[in-house]
DNA sequence: GGGAACTATTCACTCAGTGAATACTTGGCC
DNA sequence: GGCCAAGTATTCACTGAGTGAATAGTTCCC
């Protein structure tokens, strides 16, 4: 995943230590997926094994023992080359909505239960959409929330889209799937 | 992951083994992630032991010794309560694209790393889907394929969408992400 | 001085995913 | 007849991602 790179992102505007980066994380990556601390200190460790970051100080001064990282220059590249490539766009679908729509035609004689799910599923991708654009149009929310929730928006729009055509296609999908 | 799930589903339609399995996924559900020999026989050993699934026979016959499983009832309940549930929209958003252009503009005093980005990016979607929409437009497109294609091209259009009016909110974006 | 909240890290564990290894069978080819 | 490639079927060892609890010291306030 792209955690690593975050917390290498987060590397270049100085040392950090681990609980540092955790909370930076959360208020510029904000409505992201939540990163615990163990993963914070798990990717450090690999980061170091593999020389992209080192121990910058170990610190006993005030509070419990700590130890900050800073950025080797392996890894100042490492992270300039992500920030700049682009990335192929993803050869295959991941899609619990979809599994469950196939599944749900060879599992049965007939279309019901798919249509029963595509709708009820729409319904719930609708009402999170109107959530999402309600907080968005707040006049307090940062820009990096309005952004993420923009993204979110935007891709439950797409499934919704999806779920629509989905539904018109749903007896020829079923007879095709459903044969052996 | 739903893997266990489509699992199940593939074996609602009777006793198969492994090899099998990984074989049906591959026909039932094209252009979705590929699914690895190991991760099928894992899987397998997960859905025995938490009950839902069973060993239905153990073959000698011709070539190598194989194991078929088969639902249990509580197996058989558990897929259809999947397969009729409505999954919560997620409550936070994973995405590459965002990590990287908010990383982009923390690690810089501009904007340029991150609109280069953008723009190359979207450039890179756009070829895809213009590939994806001629392979759906064969003729002996199989309908499964059409399907995830479709889905694919719904999706990599949300992210051009988003990539496009990030490109304008670039400069407010930086403001607030690069204040300390 | 007692407790709650915050700072900071570690540990044990499970799941997901990859690639190679093993082993047996079938079919084609010279 | 003998050999090799391809197909069938499963297992193993390993890495990475992610979760939740445990540990331990500090600060602050009543």
């Amino acid at each position: 995943m792209s955690t690593a790179f975050v917390l290498l992102g987060l590397l270049a505007r100085g040392p950090r230590h681990g609980y540092e980066l955790k909370r930076e994380h959360d208020t510029r990556l904000p409505r992201t997926r939540p990163l615990g601390f163990g993963q914070v200190y798990a990717t450090l460790a690999r980061l170091t094994r593999d020389g992209l970051i080192r121990e910058a100080a170990h610190e006993q001064g005030a509070g419990p023992e700590r130890t900050a990282f800073m950025l080797t220059d392996q890894g100042q590249a490492a992270l300039s080359t992500w920030m700049s490539s682009v990335d192929e766009p993803a050869p295959y679908v991941q899609s619990t909505l979809l599994a469950k729509v196939i599944v749900a035609l060879f599992g049965s004689d007939n279309t019901k239960a798919a249509r029963n799910y595509l709708m009820a599923q729409r319904a719930a991708h609708l009402a999170r959409m109107r959530e999402l654009t309600t907080m968005k149009s707040g006049s307090d929310t940062p820009i990096a929330d309005v952004v993420a929730a923009d993204y979110a928006i935007r891709h439950l729009d797409a499934d919704v889209r999806w779920m629509q055509t989905t539904l018109d296609r749903v007896d020829a999908l079923h007879l095709e799937v459903a044969h052996d």
